[in-house]
DNA sequence: AATTTTTCCGCAAAGCTTTCCGCAAAGCTT
DNA sequence: AAGCTTTGCGGAAAGCTTTGCGGAAAAATT
C-alpha cells in the first residue's frame, strides 16, 4: 500500500546525506556544492520526486485550494464560469474544490463549512437563490477569509464581486424590442432578493421609459428560476386578457421554458411573440429559432472572479467591483424583419 | 495572518492538559474520564475545532481527494457525470479535484501528473479523443493507483469502467428508424480509437442486418466530435448522390450539428430526414423538434464510476465493468406518424 | 605553523494529528 | 499493610518539508 511517493528522506538515505542537504540542493541553495546539487537533482528526477503538498501546506499554512460554490453544477452557465476560474487558478498553482448549493440556503451554509474544514484558503461564491440572510458571509469577513461573489452578489461594499452590466443590458433589450415594433414587452424576473432580478428589472423599466412605453405591472412576472416555474409564469402572461407581444427572460432556463410554452400555444417566434434571453453563446444558438440574447461573458466572469480572489489573498485590499460589458446579439427570435 | 484555525495544541494549552488527552477525549477513548471528555468537547465546540486534514493526510497517508479528468468541463454531459461523482464522493467524505484534457492527449498526461503531484488517491477518467496510446494509464496500474474509466474506456480487462450499453442502444435506434419506415439510415461516428465509436457502429450495423437493410459504406461518416466537423460530416451525407433519409448522431454535439445542417438545407425533420441522438434528457428536449434519443444516464454514470472507485480503493479487487441500461425515448425528430 | 575565513553540510524545530508506551496515583485483594 | 490491577493522563514518534544556526573540515591568510 502506503508510500507510493518518494520523499526527501528517501533521497537522503539513498545518497547518504542529510535531508536538509537534499532539500537545499534541489532549491539551488548557495551552501551546497555543485557536484552535490547535480547528484541530488539527478536522483530526484529518476525517483520522480515531487514535494508533498500536505507537508508544505502544514509548514507554510497554505493549501493552495480555493472553494467554489455554485447554485448547481450542470448548467452550462456555471460550468463555463468554473472553467474560467479553474484556468486562472491553475496558472497560479491553485486547485479548486467544487461544491453545489442546489439553490438551497442550508446547503450553501453547509458547503461553506465543509470547504473551510477542508482548509480552502478562501471562497468564490454565487449565492443560492434562497439566500436572504448574509450572516454566514459576514462571519467569513470577520475571520478575514478571502471571499468573492460572482453574478449574484450582496454586501457589495464589503466583498469583491464581478457581475454583468445587468441594468444597461436589460435596457438595451427593451429598446431593441421597441425598435422592432414590439409594444407590450413582458419581463419574467427571478426572486427579488437577488440583485440580478432587481437590476435587470430596473433596466427593463428604464428602457421602457426611455421609449415612452408604459410600465404595466401585469407584464412583470416572477419565477424561482426553475424550468417549471418559468413555464407557469409564461403561461400566466399568455393567458392575460391583453397578453404581451414580446418577452424578456431573465436567464437561460427562463428563456427556454418561455420558448416551449410559446410554442405550445401555437404562437410563432418572432412574429407573434418576440423573445430575448440573458444567456451565453452556446445555448442561444442551439435552440430554434436562435435566441436573441445578451451574451453573458461566462468564461471571462470566471477568470475575473479568480483574479479578484488572488487580489484579496495577496494583499488585503479593499473590495473591488468588476462589471463586465455584455453585448446584445440579435438573432431570429426577436427579428421580425427576416 | 496565519492561524485562523484552532488546533489540538490550542485546546490543550487552554485546558492545561496534554495534546494526546485532548485528542483522545474527542474520540471517546476509554482512557479518558467522563469529566475531562466533557470539558474538552465543550471547548472544542466553542473554538470550532476541526481536525487539520493536512496533518491527518500526512499521518494516515491519505488525502481524501479524487482526481477527475474529463475531455471538457462545459458540456452538460460531463457536468452531469461530475455531479454524480461528486455526490457519491461527498458521502464518503472525499473531495474531487477537477481537470480538463480539452480532448488533448498531451493535456491528459499533464493533468494526470498534476493531480498525482497534488496527491489524489486515485483517478476517474474519461479519455480524450486524441488518446491512442495507453502507457500513461498502464503506469498508473503499475503503481497500483486506483483508476476508473467512464464512457470512453480502454484496457478493459485491467481497469474498472462504466459505460452505456452502446451496442444494444445503437441497435435499438436503427430498428426504430426501420420501423418508422426510414430506409437509408446514416451514422455519424467519432474517432475510431474510441470504444464508443466502435461499439455504436457495431450496434448500428447489427440493427441494419436484423432488419434486412443493406449496410452502405457511404452512409457511415466520421467526425472528431466537434461541432464543425460534425456539420461537415452531415453536409457530406446531404450531398451524396443518394442521400440518407435518417441520421443517427453518435452524441449530443453531433446530433445538434446535424440538426442545424439539415435545417440549413431546408429539410423537414422528421418527414424529410429522421434524426436520433445519443444524449441526455436535458438537451434532447431543448431543441426543436425535440430529439428522439437514447437517454444517457449521466448522473448515474457518475455515481457508478465513484462506486467503482471506492471498490478499488478499499480492496484491491479485480476490475469490474458496469454497463448501464439506456432507453430509447421517441420524440418528434424521428416520429413520422405525428 | 597557527589562525582566520570559507565551504559545505547536519541538527532541530515547527506545523498538526494519532497512537503506542510508560508512569503515577488510586482502588482493590488477601 | 503489602502487592496487585485499574484508571487517567503525558511523552514521544512518525508522517514531510523548510530554514536558522552550529560545526567540522578545507582553504586561505598572516
Amino acid at each position: 500500500m502506503g508510500n507510493r511517493h518518494t520523499s526527501l528522506k528517501d533521497l537522503a538515505r539513498e545518497l547518504k546525506v542529510s535531508i536538509s542537504t537534499v532539500s537545499r540542493a534541489l532549491k539551488d541553495h548557495p551552501d551546497i556544492s555543485r557536484e552535490m546539487k547535480e547528484k541530488v537533482k539527478q536522483l530526484a528526477l529518476a525517483r520522480k520526486y515531487s514535494p508533498n503538498p500536505l507537508a508544505m501546506g502544514l509548514l507554510k499554512q497554505e493549501t493552495r485550494m480555493i472553494g467554489v460554490i455554485v447554485p448547481d453544477l450542470v448548467t452550462h452557465f456555471y460550468a463555463s464560469i468554473i472553467a474560467g476560474i479553474e484556468s486562472f487558478a491553475k496558472e497560479k498553482g491553485y486547485f479548486i474544490l467544487l461544491a453545489s448549493s442546489n439553490e438551497s440556503y442550508e446547503k450553501e451554509k453547509e458547503s461553506i463549512e465543509n470547504l473551510l474544514k477542508a482548509r480552502v484558503e478562501g471562497l468564490i461564491i454565487c449565492m443560492s437563490q434562497e439566500t436572504r440572510e448574509t450572516s454566514h458571509f459576514k462571519s467569513l469577513l470577520a475571520e478575514n477569509i478571502p471571499l468573492v461573489f460572482f453574478d449574484r452578489v450582496c454586501l457589495q461594499d464589503q466583498v469583491s464581486s464581478v457581475t454583468a452590466d445587468n441594468t444597461d443590458a436589460s435596457k438595451k433589450i427593451t429598446r431593441h424590442f421597441a425598435e422592432q415594433g414590439y409594444r407590450r414587452i413582458a419581463f419574467i424576473s427571478g426572486p427579488e432578493q437577488l440583485n440580478i432580478s432587481r437590476e435587470r428589472l430596473a433596466g427593463y423599466i428604464a428602457g421602457l421609459e426611455s421609449c415612452q412605453l408604459p410600465v404595466d405591472a401585469d407584464l412583470i412576472e416572477q419565477c424561482n428560476l426553475s424550468h417549471d416555474s418559468a413555464r407557469q409564469a409564461m403561461n400566466r402572461l399568455l393567458n392575460l386578457p391583453n397578453p404581451p407581444d414580446a418577452v424578456f427572460g431573465i436567464n437561460d432556463t427562463v428563456a427556454f421554458a418561455a420558448m416551449k410554452e410559446i410554442k405550445r400555444h401555437q404562437l410563432q417566434i418572432p412574429n407573434d411573440m418576440g423573445l430575448v434571453g440573458f444567456t451565453d453563446e452556446f445555448h442561444a444558438t442551439v435552440v430554434d429559432p436562435p435566441l436573441t440574447s445578451i451574451t453573458h461573458p461566462t468564461y471571462e466572469m470566471g477568470v475575473e472572479a479568480a483574479r479578484l480572489f488572488f487580489d484579496q489573498l495577496n494583499s488585503k485590499q479593499s473590495p473591488k467591483t468588476v462589471t463586465l460589458k455584455t453585448r446584445l446579439v440579435v438573432r431570429e427570435s426577436s427579428d421580425k424583419a427576416r
